[in-house]
Formats: structure tokens, sequence, C-alpha cells
DNA sequence: AGGAAGATCTACT
DNA sequence: GTAGATCTTCCTA
């Protein structure tokens, strides 16, 4: 039985909200079509006490939006790529959690369309490029994702989650040693193993 | 006003 | 394995 994800649920440090998300779903409305993923990698970023974060220089415009509240959307700009971040703890307490990788579940066509690719395994499997399989943009940054008229929207649907693995993160320059990442086992989908 | 950096991805060798 | 793409935001002058 599917429930949407409360807003409580993010309303903890992104240390357990990042182990927590594996398993569930991430779902996109794009005008009434449906596009959705199991998640399989996340990463956790503690705001002011992690170099890392984007939201540890303090409060910018482009990453206003992880100052807001629990439960809403962080979009933004990497390169030529987009990355999107669940905003995790209360207002003013700027952490988060990067949502790294998706197992295809509804909308594959549709993925296939936005990504240009035919093959499964290149739709999802890495932050920017899921991204793109959701159409997921600038213009989502801040949105709600626990309300059911969202376009974006975290579903739980009972899944039993199997062994995670904790490990480093990725594709960061500052506090790389840190293992705030987390990845199902034996998982095709996730973007590094 | 200009430049550098960035939680990435793809293509080519 | 490495280079290049290509955009927004922020820092410095």
């Amino acid at each position: 039985m599917p429930n949407l994800i409360p807003k409580e649920f993010f309303l903890r440090s992104p240390l357990e909200v990042a182990p927590q998300l594996l398993g569930k779903i991430l779902l996109r409305n794009l005008d009434g079509k449906i596009i959705s993923g199991r998640i399989v990698e996340t990463e956790a970023y503690l705001g002011p006490t992690d170099p890392a974060a984007h939201s540890y220089i303090g409060k910018t415009k482009r990453n206003a939006s992880l100052f807001g509240e629990a439960g809403h959307l962080y979009v933004h700009t990497i390169h030529t790529q987009k990355c999107v971040d669940i905003v995790c703890q209360e207002v003013g307490t700027p952490t988060s959690v990067l949502i790294r990788a998706l197992e295809p579940l509804e909308g594959g066509s549709l993925m296939k369309k936005h990504r240009n690719k035919e093959k499964i395994i290149d739709l999802t499997t890495g932050p920017g490029k899921l991204c793109q399989a959701l159409a997921i943009t600038r213009e989502l940054d801040g949105i709600d994702a626990t309300r059911t008229d969202s376009p974006v929207q975290l579903w739980d649907d009972g899944y039993e989650l199997m062994d995670f693995v904790i490990g480093k993160r990725v594709g960061i320059t500052k506090a790389a040693e840190q293992e705030y990442r987390f990845f199902l086992r034996a998982n095709k989908f996730v973007s590094k193993k």
C-alpha cells in the first residue's frame, strides 16, 4: 500500500534520512504523465559543518531553498547538468540528501526520449542523468515534494530494504573522506561501486 | 567587468 | 583514461 512520505520524515539529520530514502520511490508528474523510479543511491550533506555542502558558505541566491522547509527540493546546475536534493531538518538548518541514482519503474519510454538513449542502464544511473530523465529543472527548485498535487513526490510502497552499503561521497573536492554515501548492495543502477 | 569553479556526462583515443 | 562541453553563480578588481 503506497504512502506519500510526510514532511516529518525529513525533519531529522540527513545522516538518518539518506539511508532511509533507499528503496523509496521518486515520482515525477509531467502534466499527468507519470515517470518514477526506486531510489538506490543517496548522499548526505550536513550544511554549516560540512565543507562539501553548498550551504557551507551561508545563504546565497543559488542555495536559498536549502534554508527552507523540509521535504522541499533543491535543484542546482553543475556544468551542463542538474542535481536534486531533498531538504532536511528545520527552516534555517540547511542540510539535505542528494538523490544520486534510481532504478526505473514507470515512464520508461519518456525517460528514453528525454535522455535520447535506448538502454535502460543509461537512463538514471547518475544524479545528472536522472534529472534529465525525469525532466527536473531549476524551475522545480524549492517546490514541496510532500504534496499529492506536486510535480515531484516521494512515496513509500513498503519495499523491503535489502542490505545497503556505506561509502565515500563521489565527485566532490572538499571533505571527500567522509562516508556519507549510501547505496543498495548489488543493484546495477548504482552510479559507482 | 571578468574570471574561476562546480555534488557531471559523453565522446574519443 | 582524458579532454571538452557549456551554464550559472559568486568573488575579486
